[in-house]
DNA sequence: TTGTACGCGTTATCAC
DNA sequence: GTGATAACGCGTACAA
């Protein structure tokens, strides 16, 4: 006697109808006669029949009722970036009316040198990922993600400008632009730009031409470099991937000696906001002794006083969402406005440096 | 001449070789040979055959590679509650080995009234959700989205001491108690405590024993109430979900007035947090004309000193996956330590008081 | 309402 | 050791 659960086949044959009428009684009411539909659903109740099968179901009407979400930092990480759940608020109220429910697909940091092993069960997860379509923040088009994606025929949203195909973006560049001729305008000619890189935090480097960076970065870093005078010296460093401990090691790495700049521009008000804590325990006054822009207007940008690039984060991942759950949405690419919001954390450059 | 996407069949077909081949050529090489499975991959790529489809998989295998987070609070807020996304990192810790995916699945909030509709449209998502597991936190056994599980046989690993089944959690009415009994050892006779409930956050409520409450408040209020003594007394309120907004026009409502109560006890730190503003504003010193305790001892309680009850948020997450995803861990119920830490937001209540 | 192809792959079993 | 055969897995939609 196999107690197996039941099926929509062995509903049907225990109530004395066929497989089409059970499938109607759960799914389209209105396709079948009250009377048929109470029996079968009598029926079912007896033998602890649930409804139809998930997994059957999207099998046959090739949807899933899941979007999925593309994470190459770590889940662990994300959740604690304001910045990523943001962006996921704004995505689940896409969702929402649809019913559809989010799925989370760890991939790992394929730039970081992952290892081809790694690489290959990444890439086993996306393909075996349920969704009808996903999101994705910063992935460049050939990344491997992006291609089992496109290979599997699933619709993408990313949200780097760098991406061929739907997008909701900013300008990333003219932000970079926007930092740099605050910066400048302020005298500032000895500049550290602090970007976010995909390993883990806790060791400072130095970014080279080399260096991986996350394509937000490197568009910023252009509309910086672009923006500021000849005479500049801008440094490039990050502590890892975006977090209070990569901001705080690369702070603590540059305001350290004679080397220290007179401004910091943060890749992100977490960042900023680490460096932030640690120039105060130099002593160093933000806007005065050091000037400090951050990247987002999170929340935390306003407490502290921080010059940032406002980005309407809550509004992209609306509509990377809807861009996917509506077909009448706008197609293509979104391009969202940013604005330099100026406070206290950046004031003149000191006007006399010692040792030139 | 359809150009619909190749299956698996198709490449068997143009590979010249049987389905049961090109299966194996993709998901067990070893039982194939490398011959037959050059053969096999070359074709599909000519194809632009990715790999076995994930529906059709899965609807063989049984299996979905994924499993699910029941939401009652809407995911917009489930993503800035830091217990919350504590407990996601630490569940995603667990899961990331085996390439599990999160699936995240909002259930509106079914005890504040919902709509039969929107009820309806939550369990057809419960339903619908490709999931081979669950977690759910303070769901109890009667939730409609625990029934429905059961019903699929999906199994289910919740966090709150009210489930029957497997769970992991803590002992909600000894922490309860712990707080009472400093409090009152500190001669605290007249307290608030500040839970959270089932709805938008805003409006203040005096919770009564018709209240609909999560089940850990429950329990601590019952713990709370257990280590006072008779003449304390005792009002409950909530000023909605948890969050900052319903903090404030909690402690708004309550710091208002000649009602004021000695001390507060705060159901969660962001809650704490929020009454520790509001009491700032109002020129309030914590430990002396206030005193206040949160929980679960997030970042912020030692940021702002305060007197909370720490609970290993991270590892409940870590350890209700691992329940899920490896068969060899405990089954039925962890019970994990909860710990009373005293900071300077508590102490001794204002000896002598006006107006008795 | 019902019969019945069809969606896509997995895996035990068998044959060589 | 390799490859093929064929029986599933569960529901949906179209035609009758």
């Amino acid at each position: 006697m196999g107690v197996r659960k039941p099926t929509l086949r062995s509903v049907a044959e225990a109530a004395g109808v066929s497989t089409a009428t059970v499938s109607y009684a759960f799914s389209r009411p209105d396709r079948v006669s009250a009377e048929a539909r109470t029996r079968v659903l009598a029926v079912a109740g007896e033998l602890g029949y649930a409804g139809p099968d998930a997994k059957g179901r999207s099998l046959r009407t090739g949807r899933t009722g899941a979007v999925g979400v593309i994470f190459t930092t770590g889940l662990t990480y994300a959740f604690t970036d304001p910045y990523v759940t943001a962006m996921l608020a704004g995505l689940a109220e896409a969702l929402e009316p649809s019913r559809t429910s989010l799925m989370f697909i760890p991939f790992g940091e394929v730039s970081a040198g992952m290892a081809p092993d790694q690489v290959r069960r990444s890439v086993d997860a996306v393909h075996r990922a349920m969704i009808d379509g996903a999101v994705a923040d910063g992935l460049d088009d050939d990344h491997p993600a992006v291609r089992v994606l496109a290979e599997r025929g699933i619709p993408l949203v990313r949200s780097n400008e760098t991406a061929a195909g739907p997008s909701v973006v900013i300008d990333d560049r003219q932000a970079g632009r926007d930092v740099g001729r605050h910066l400048a305008g302020l005298g500032h000619r000895d500049i550290v730009a602090l970007v976010a890189t995909p390993h883990e935090p806790g060791r400072v480097v130095e970014v080279t031409e080399q260096t991986p960076l996350f394509p937000y970065s490197r568009l910023r870093l252009t509309g910086l470099r672009e923006s500021l005078p000849a005479d500049t010296r801008l440094r490039v460093i990050s502590g890892g991937s975006n977090s209070a401990l990569a901001g705080q090691v690369a702070a603590r790495a540059v305001l350290r000696g004679s080397e220290r700049p007179t401004a910091i521009a943060a890749d992100s008000d977490v960042l900023a906001a680490a460096v932030a804590g640690v120039a105060r325990e130099r002593g160093l006054w933000l806007g005065a002794g050091l000037s400090l822009t951050g990247f987002d207007d999170q929340p935390v940008a306003a407490e502290l006083g921080l010059t940032t690039v406002r980005q309407p984060v809550h509004r992209k991942g609306f509509l990377m969402g809807r861009m996917l759950v509506d077909p009448d949405s706008e197609r293509g690419r979104i391009t969202l406005p940013t604005e330099l919001v100026v406070r206290r954390s950046t004031g003149p450059a000191p006007s006399v440096r010692l040792g030139e």
